[in-house]
DNA sequence: AGCCAGGCTACCG
DNA sequence: CGGTAGCATGGC
């Protein structure tokens, strides 16, 4: 994953089709990293300093770097971001992030005591501030309980709040497991490019990326995180 | 102005 | 049960 391949690569300029289908999925994926370089995945508040930069700037960015989480801090920071992006742009959830942290909230016990107004004000920005501020308590409640240990998928699915995507993005990023983490965003560049045809849903994708990416966990991380970059490239419009 | 964003739950037939 | 309305803010 980390050699560079130049092949065509689709972007605003050229169209996508320009990358062909018979490129194998692992080779798309180099030519993704040649083109657009390491995504640093996930961000992180604490890794731009105590004053960042919000509202897009990509300071949280850690490219070509995979030591995190460091601590159990940034950790559980990660599985609050995964929960406050769902179905939202991450420059909402940034500021949400910012504000539980300056607030002193980005912790288990911290949200657990908050009043529902506080914990909701805080994450405001991130949209669907009702269900979150729930979700990210139910989250609180069952992080805590774990103990530093790593939660397995379906122990993640059954909390309350937690779907297949944030699942499998707080095992990949949060605990470092060689966990596929499929979006609509991976979604949309595998049915573009022809990969897969329709109907696509959520674990057909993730098996057909299992099958034809090496299992590697800084592989998975970058694969993820270039198929964002890439489909926000292509922009939502057919073909 | 309207569409879109790194989903998920609850309810409908 | 499979399908889908509802949730909500901020950027373009």
């Amino acid at each position: 994953m980390s050699r560079a391949i130049f092949v065509p690569v689709p972007t605003q300029e050229s169209p996508p089709l320009a990358v062909s289908r018979r490129m194998p999925l692992d080779a798309f994926a180099r030519a993704l990293l040649a083109a657009y370089g390491p995504q640093g995945w996930w961000p992180l508040l604490a890794h731009a300093g105590s004053n960042p930069t919000l509202t897009g700037r990509l300071t949280g960015y850690h490219p070509g770097d995979f030591s995190f989480p460091r601590t159990d801090a940034e950790r559980f920071e990660i599985c609050c971001g995964a929960i406050l992006t769902q179905n939202t742009a991450w420059t909402n959830v940034e500021r949400a992030l910012d504000h539980l942290a300056r607030k002193e909230l980005l912790s288990p016990d911290a949200i657990l005591s908050a009043t529902d107004d506080t914990l909701e004000t805080a994450i405001r920005s991130s949209g669907y501030f009702r269900a979150k501020a729930k979700k990210l308590r139910a989250f609180s409640e069952f992080y805590r309980r774990l103990r530093g240990q790593t939660p397995t998928r379906d122990v993640l699915l059954d909390v309350w709040g937690i779907g297949p995507e944030t699942a499998d993005s707080i095992r990949l990023y949060a605990f470092k497991k060689t966990e596929m983490v499929i979006d609509a965003y991976t979604l949309r560049v595998l049915l573009r490019h022809g990969y897969c045809r329709p109907p696509l849903d959520y674990d057909r994708a993730k098996r057909y990326c299992e099958c034809n990416l090496p299992h590697s966990l800084e592989g998975y991380q970058e694969f993820h995180a270039l198929m964002v970059e890439h489909a926000k490239r292509l922009g939502k419009n057919p073909i």
